[in-house]
DNA sequence: GTGGTTTATATAAGTAACTTAAATTTATAG
DNA sequence: CTATAAATTTAAGTTACTTATATAAACCAC
Protein backbone atom coordinates (compact mmCIF):
# COMPACT_ATOMS: atom_id res chain seq x y z
CA UNK A 1 0.00 0.00 0.00
CA UNK A 2 1.63 3.74 -1.05
CA UNK A 3 1.71 4.88 2.77
CA UNK A 4 3.49 8.09 1.22
CA UNK A 5 0.40 9.03 -0.15
CA UNK A 6 -1.66 8.61 2.51
CA UNK A 7 0.73 10.86 4.56
CA UNK A 8 0.46 13.58 2.04
CA UNK A 9 -2.99 13.15 2.18
CA UNK A 10 -3.21 13.31 5.79
CA UNK A 11 -0.76 16.13 5.85
CA UNK A 12 -3.44 18.13 3.43
CA UNK A 13 -6.09 17.02 5.30
CA UNK A 14 -5.29 18.18 8.79
CA UNK A 15 -5.20 21.88 8.62
CA UNK A 16 -8.43 21.88 6.72
CA UNK A 17 -10.06 20.13 8.71
CA UNK A 18 -8.73 22.00 11.63
CA UNK A 19 -10.25 25.17 10.14
CA UNK A 20 -13.71 23.88 9.62
CA UNK A 21 -13.41 22.49 13.08
CA UNK A 22 -12.70 25.87 14.71
CA UNK A 23 -15.06 27.57 12.24
CA UNK A 24 -18.18 28.51 14.63
CA UNK A 25 -20.95 27.28 12.39
CA UNK A 26 -24.18 29.76 12.42
CA UNK A 27 -26.46 27.20 12.10
CA UNK A 28 -25.82 25.64 15.24
CA UNK A 29 -26.06 29.14 16.93
CA UNK A 30 -29.50 29.29 15.98
CA UNK A 31 -30.31 26.17 17.26
CA UNK A 32 -28.80 26.65 20.31
CA UNK A 33 -30.15 30.29 21.01
CA UNK A 34 -33.84 28.30 20.84
CA UNK A 35 -32.50 26.08 23.73
CA UNK A 36 -32.44 28.75 25.62
CA UNK A 37 -28.94 30.61 26.04
CA UNK A 38 -28.55 34.23 24.58
CA UNK A 39 -28.39 34.20 20.72
CA UNK A 40 -24.46 35.50 20.86
CA UNK A 41 -23.44 32.79 22.62
CA UNK A 42 -20.54 31.85 20.82
CA UNK A 43 -19.57 28.03 21.59
CA UNK A 44 -16.02 27.14 20.31
CA UNK A 45 -15.25 23.38 20.57
CA UNK A 46 -13.01 24.51 23.54
CA UNK A 47 -16.31 25.52 25.25
CA UNK A 48 -17.66 22.15 24.18
CA UNK A 49 -15.27 20.46 25.74
CA UNK A 50 -15.27 22.26 29.06
CA UNK A 51 -19.22 21.18 28.67
CA UNK A 52 -18.25 17.66 28.22
CA UNK A 53 -16.21 17.50 30.98
CA UNK A 54 -18.41 18.89 33.24
CA UNK A 55 -20.75 16.09 32.45
CA UNK A 56 -18.59 13.80 34.79
CA UNK A 57 -18.81 16.37 37.97
CA UNK A 58 -17.64 19.75 38.79
CA UNK A 59 -13.51 20.30 37.60
CA UNK A 60 -11.22 22.75 39.28
CA UNK A 61 -9.66 25.34 36.46
CA UNK A 62 -6.61 23.55 36.79
CA UNK A 63 -7.97 20.58 36.06
CA UNK A 64 -10.00 21.64 33.13
CA UNK A 65 -6.72 23.09 31.66
CA UNK A 66 -4.92 19.82 32.09
CA UNK A 67 -8.15 17.82 30.17
CA UNK A 68 -7.75 20.33 27.44
CA UNK A 69 -4.30 20.59 27.05
CA UNK A 70 -4.63 24.41 27.51
CA UNK A 71 -2.88 26.86 29.55
CA UNK A 72 -4.12 27.56 32.73
CA UNK A 73 -5.24 31.28 31.56
CA UNK A 74 -7.01 29.78 28.48
CA UNK A 75 -8.94 27.64 30.95
CA UNK A 76 -9.63 30.76 32.55
CA UNK A 77 -10.91 32.55 29.44
CA UNK A 78 -13.49 29.65 28.28
CA UNK A 79 -14.78 29.73 31.71
CA UNK A 80 -15.31 33.10 31.67
CA UNK A 81 -17.08 32.82 28.31
CA UNK A 82 -19.41 30.01 29.63
CA UNK A 83 -20.32 32.24 33.00
CA UNK A 84 -21.13 34.77 30.83
CA UNK A 85 -23.76 33.04 29.48
CA UNK A 86 -25.17 31.95 32.78
CA UNK A 87 -23.85 27.50 31.69
CA UNK A 88 -21.69 27.31 34.14
CA UNK A 89 -20.21 28.80 37.82
CA UNK A 90 -17.73 29.08 40.20
CA UNK A 91 -17.47 28.38 43.38
CA UNK A 92 -14.63 28.01 45.88
CA UNK A 93 -13.39 24.36 46.78
CA UNK A 94 -14.28 24.37 50.58
CA UNK A 95 -11.10 22.61 51.77
CA UNK A 96 -8.70 24.52 49.89
CA UNK A 97 -9.45 28.09 49.16
CA UNK A 98 -7.46 28.85 46.15
CA UNK A 99 -9.25 26.34 43.95
CA UNK A 100 -11.92 27.75 42.34
CA UNK A 101 -14.30 24.55 41.44
CA UNK A 102 -16.73 24.91 37.97
CA UNK A 103 -20.10 23.31 37.92
CA UNK A 104 -22.68 23.70 35.53
CA UNK A 105 -25.70 26.65 36.83
CA UNK A 106 -28.75 24.83 37.80
CA UNK A 107 -30.80 23.07 34.83
CA UNK A 108 -28.18 23.94 32.30
CA UNK A 109 -27.06 20.27 32.83
CA UNK A 110 -29.47 19.34 30.18
CA UNK A 111 -29.20 22.51 27.78
CA UNK A 112 -25.34 21.43 28.13
CA UNK A 113 -26.60 18.04 27.17
CA UNK A 114 -28.19 19.29 23.92
CA UNK A 115 -25.33 21.50 23.18
CA UNK A 116 -22.96 19.00 23.28
CA UNK A 117 -25.55 16.61 21.05
CA UNK A 118 -25.53 19.10 18.40
CA UNK A 119 -21.79 18.73 17.75
CA UNK A 120 -22.26 15.20 18.26
CA UNK A 121 -25.02 14.66 15.77
CA UNK A 122 -22.66 16.55 13.48
CA UNK A 123 -20.16 14.49 14.16
CA UNK A 124 -22.44 10.93 13.60
CA UNK A 125 -23.46 11.43 10.55
CA UNK A 126 -20.24 11.20 9.42
CA UNK A 127 -19.27 8.56 11.76
CA UNK A 128 -22.29 6.41 10.62
CA UNK A 129 -20.55 6.08 6.94
CA UNK A 130 -18.09 4.13 8.50
CA UNK A 131 -17.98 0.13 9.93
CA UNK A 132 -17.59 -0.15 13.33
CA UNK A 133 -13.46 -1.53 12.51
CA UNK A 134 -13.75 1.67 10.47
CA UNK A 135 -14.47 3.83 13.13
CA UNK A 136 -12.34 2.41 15.56
CA UNK A 137 -9.11 2.51 13.36
CA UNK A 138 -10.31 6.41 13.11
CA UNK A 139 -10.20 6.80 17.16
CA UNK A 140 -7.38 5.16 17.47
CA UNK A 141 -5.47 7.39 14.85
CA UNK A 142 -6.28 11.03 16.06
CA UNK A 143 -5.32 9.30 19.80
CA UNK A 144 -2.13 7.99 18.26
CA UNK A 145 -1.40 11.08 16.47
CA UNK A 146 -2.17 13.40 19.48
CA UNK A 147 -0.18 11.76 21.58
CA UNK A 148 2.81 12.14 18.85
CA UNK A 149 2.56 15.87 18.56
CA UNK A 150 1.95 16.24 22.24
CA UNK A 151 5.61 13.76 22.38
CA UNK A 152 7.39 16.19 19.87
CA UNK A 153 6.65 19.43 21.82
CA UNK A 154 8.39 19.05 25.22
CA UNK B 1 -19.94 -1.57 20.11
CA UNK B 2 -20.91 1.47 22.20
CA UNK B 3 -20.67 4.33 19.41
CA UNK B 4 -21.55 7.17 21.81
CA UNK B 5 -18.54 6.53 23.59
CA UNK B 6 -16.31 6.79 20.07
CA UNK B 7 -18.24 10.01 19.45
CA UNK B 8 -17.95 11.86 22.81
CA UNK B 9 -14.00 10.65 22.21
CA UNK B 10 -13.67 12.24 18.93
CA UNK B 11 -15.70 15.57 20.46
CA UNK B 12 -12.85 15.36 23.33
CA UNK B 13 -9.93 14.55 21.09
CA UNK B 14 -10.43 17.03 18.12
CA UNK B 15 -10.02 20.35 19.56
CA UNK B 16 -7.01 19.13 21.20
CA UNK B 17 -5.21 17.67 18.52
CA UNK B 18 -6.17 20.63 16.61
CA UNK B 19 -4.55 23.16 18.65
CA UNK B 20 -1.48 20.58 19.01
CA UNK B 21 -1.68 20.51 15.41
CA UNK B 22 -1.36 24.19 14.83
CA UNK B 23 0.83 24.57 17.80
CA UNK B 24 4.85 25.63 16.32
CA UNK B 25 6.81 23.05 16.91
CA UNK B 26 10.27 24.87 18.09
CA UNK B 27 12.21 21.96 16.94
CA UNK B 28 11.40 22.06 13.53
CA UNK B 29 11.79 26.00 13.45
CA UNK B 30 15.80 24.96 14.62
CA UNK B 31 15.81 22.01 11.67
CA UNK B 32 14.42 24.44 9.21
CA UNK B 33 16.76 26.86 10.04
CA UNK B 34 19.79 24.51 9.61
CA UNK B 35 18.45 24.07 6.14
CA UNK B 36 19.05 27.52 4.78
CA UNK B 37 15.84 29.26 5.43
CA UNK B 38 15.95 31.98 8.35
CA UNK B 39 15.88 31.23 11.26
CA UNK B 40 12.32 33.16 11.99
CA UNK B 41 10.61 31.53 9.77
CA UNK B 42 7.34 30.40 11.50
CA UNK B 43 5.98 27.47 9.34
CA UNK B 44 2.31 26.68 10.15
CA UNK B 45 0.59 24.33 8.69
CA UNK B 46 -0.85 26.43 6.47
CA UNK B 47 2.15 27.14 4.87
CA UNK B 48 3.37 23.70 4.28
CA UNK B 49 -0.29 23.00 2.91
CA UNK B 50 0.83 25.55 0.04
CA UNK B 51 4.11 24.13 -0.17
CA UNK B 52 2.85 20.73 -1.11
CA UNK B 53 0.33 22.10 -3.31
CA UNK B 54 3.20 23.97 -5.29
CA UNK B 55 4.69 20.71 -5.54
CA UNK B 56 2.05 19.64 -8.28
CA UNK B 57 3.38 23.12 -10.27
CA UNK B 58 2.27 26.95 -9.99
CA UNK B 59 -0.63 27.60 -8.86
CA UNK B 60 -2.25 31.00 -8.55
CA UNK B 61 -3.58 32.55 -4.80
CA UNK B 62 -7.22 31.84 -5.84
CA UNK B 63 -6.68 27.83 -6.69
CA UNK B 64 -4.70 28.16 -3.46
CA UNK B 65 -7.18 29.32 -1.78
CA UNK B 66 -9.91 26.57 -2.99
CA UNK B 67 -7.18 23.94 -2.31
CA UNK B 68 -7.12 25.04 1.57
CA UNK B 69 -10.81 26.00 1.46
CA UNK B 70 -9.81 29.72 2.89
CA UNK B 71 -10.75 33.14 1.93
CA UNK B 72 -8.52 34.91 -0.96
CA UNK B 73 -7.10 37.36 1.75
CA UNK B 74 -5.86 34.37 3.71
CA UNK B 75 -4.16 32.58 0.96
CA UNK B 76 -2.36 36.18 -0.01
CA UNK B 77 -1.04 36.48 3.71
CA UNK B 78 0.06 32.78 3.51
CA UNK B 79 1.87 33.64 0.30
CA UNK B 80 3.65 36.80 1.66
CA UNK B 81 5.20 35.25 4.18
CA UNK B 82 6.16 32.32 2.12
CA UNK B 83 7.88 34.97 -0.11
CA UNK B 84 9.25 37.15 2.60
CA UNK B 85 11.54 34.17 3.31
CA UNK B 86 12.61 33.70 -0.42
CA UNK B 87 10.92 30.20 -0.37
CA UNK B 88 8.13 31.30 -3.44
CA UNK B 89 7.60 34.24 -6.33
CA UNK B 90 5.27 35.81 -7.89
CA UNK B 91 4.77 36.43 -11.09
CA UNK B 92 1.74 37.26 -13.61
CA UNK B 93 -0.17 35.15 -15.09
CA UNK B 94 0.75 35.85 -19.15
CA UNK B 95 -2.79 34.31 -20.65
CA UNK B 96 -4.64 36.96 -17.44
CA UNK B 97 -2.93 39.78 -16.15
CA UNK B 98 -5.29 39.88 -13.06
CA UNK B 99 -3.97 36.49 -11.96
CA UNK B 100 -0.88 36.04 -9.79
CA UNK B 101 0.87 32.77 -10.14
CA UNK B 102 2.84 31.61 -7.15
CA UNK B 103 5.74 29.08 -7.73
CA UNK B 104 8.83 27.66 -6.02
CA UNK B 105 12.01 30.30 -6.01
CA UNK B 106 14.79 28.73 -8.18
CA UNK B 107 16.68 25.86 -5.65
CA UNK B 108 13.79 26.26 -3.27
CA UNK B 109 11.60 22.77 -4.66
CA UNK B 110 14.78 20.74 -2.72
CA UNK B 111 14.29 23.24 0.77
CA UNK B 112 10.58 22.52 0.43
CA UNK B 113 10.44 18.57 0.11
CA UNK B 114 12.77 19.00 3.44
CA UNK B 115 10.33 20.69 5.37
CA UNK B 116 7.76 19.40 4.35
CA UNK B 117 9.09 15.84 5.41
CA UNK B 118 9.99 17.42 8.30
CA UNK B 119 6.15 17.38 9.41
CA UNK B 120 5.65 13.79 6.87
CA UNK B 121 8.22 12.45 9.30
CA UNK B 122 6.51 13.33 12.83
CA UNK B 123 3.17 12.21 10.80
CA UNK B 124 5.09 9.40 9.96
CA UNK B 125 5.66 8.04 13.83
CA UNK B 126 2.41 8.17 14.92
CA UNK B 127 0.85 6.34 11.54
CA UNK B 128 3.92 3.56 11.48
CA UNK B 129 1.55 2.32 14.95
CA UNK B 130 -1.24 1.93 12.13
CA UNK B 131 -1.67 -1.44 10.45
CA UNK B 132 -2.61 -0.78 6.66
CA UNK B 133 -6.12 -0.99 7.47
CA UNK B 134 -6.32 1.42 10.41
CA UNK B 135 -4.25 3.94 8.30
CA UNK B 136 -7.07 3.52 5.13
CA UNK B 137 -9.39 3.91 8.02
CA UNK B 138 -8.23 7.11 9.57
CA UNK B 139 -7.62 8.82 6.62
CA UNK B 140 -11.19 8.15 5.21
CA UNK B 141 -12.56 9.37 8.49
CA UNK B 142 -10.75 12.49 8.04
CA UNK B 143 -12.41 12.85 4.85
CA UNK B 144 -15.78 12.03 5.45
CA UNK B 145 -15.64 14.71 8.65
CA UNK B 146 -14.20 17.01 6.58
CA UNK B 147 -16.89 16.63 3.97
CA UNK B 148 -19.46 16.72 6.96
CA UNK B 149 -18.05 19.98 8.82
CA UNK B 150 -17.94 21.35 4.71
CA UNK B 151 -21.32 20.26 4.56
CA UNK B 152 -22.80 21.55 7.72
CA UNK B 153 -21.44 24.92 6.12
CA UNK B 154 -23.57 26.24 2.94
C1' DG C 1 2.79 32.62 64.73
C1' DT C 2 6.12 34.93 61.13
C1' DG C 3 8.38 34.69 56.89
C1' DG C 4 9.43 32.35 52.60
C1' DT C 5 8.18 29.17 49.05
C1' DT C 6 4.84 26.81 46.30
C1' DT C 7 0.30 26.30 44.16
C1' DA C 8 -4.16 27.83 41.91
C1' DT C 9 -6.20 31.23 39.55
C1' DA C 10 -6.65 35.59 37.30
C1' DT C 11 -5.11 39.73 34.75
C1' DA C 12 -2.35 41.94 31.21
C1' DA C 13 -0.17 42.16 27.00
C1' DG C 14 0.99 40.18 22.75
C1' DT C 15 0.61 36.99 18.57
C1' DA C 16 -1.00 34.16 14.64
C1' DA C 17 -4.45 32.78 11.73
C1' DC C 18 -8.12 33.61 10.19
C1' DT C 19 -12.57 36.56 8.75
C1' DT C 20 -15.44 40.37 6.08
C1' DA C 21 -15.49 44.71 3.64
C1' DA C 22 -13.48 47.87 0.61
C1' DA C 23 -9.95 49.22 -2.97
C1' DT C 24 -7.36 48.21 -7.16
C1' DT C 25 -6.45 46.32 -11.46
C1' DT C 26 -7.51 43.67 -15.44
C1' DA C 27 -10.80 41.21 -18.44
C1' DT C 28 -15.20 40.89 -20.73
C1' DA C 29 -19.69 41.88 -22.75
C1' DG C 30 -23.07 44.75 -24.76
C1' DC D 1 -16.37 52.70 -24.71
C1' DT D 2 -18.61 51.89 -20.78
C1' DA D 3 -20.44 49.00 -17.30
C1' DT D 4 -19.89 44.89 -14.93
C1' DA D 5 -17.46 40.99 -13.22
C1' DA D 6 -13.27 38.59 -11.53
C1' DA D 7 -8.54 38.11 -9.14
C1' DT D 8 -5.91 39.91 -5.85
C1' DT D 9 -4.58 42.97 -2.21
C1' DT D 10 -5.20 46.15 1.69
C1' DA D 11 -7.48 47.36 5.87
C1' DA D 12 -9.73 46.43 9.99
C1' DG D 13 -11.52 43.36 13.26
C1' DT D 14 -12.06 38.78 15.81
C1' DT D 15 -10.75 34.69 18.25
C1' DA D 16 -8.16 31.52 20.55
C1' DC D 17 -4.48 30.96 22.18
C1' DT D 18 0.44 32.14 24.40
C1' DT D 19 3.94 34.02 28.19
C1' DA D 20 4.80 37.01 31.96
C1' DT D 21 3.11 39.05 35.99
C1' DA D 22 0.04 39.69 40.01
C1' DT D 23 -2.72 38.00 43.80
C1' DA D 24 -4.18 35.10 47.28
C1' DA D 25 -4.29 30.91 49.84
C1' DA D 26 -1.68 26.84 51.59
C1' DC D 27 2.35 24.74 53.45
C1' DC D 28 6.63 24.48 55.78
C1' DA D 29 10.63 25.63 58.68
C1' DC D 30 11.81 27.28 62.81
Amino acid sequence: MDRELLLDETLMLLPTLMRLVERPSPVEMGKIARRGIPEDAQVSPGHIQVLIALTGGPRSVGQLAEELEVSPPAATQLVDKLAEHGMVDRHNDPSDGRVVLVDYVDGMHEVARRIIDDRRHHLQDAMSKMTDEEALAFVKGLKLLAEGFSAAEE
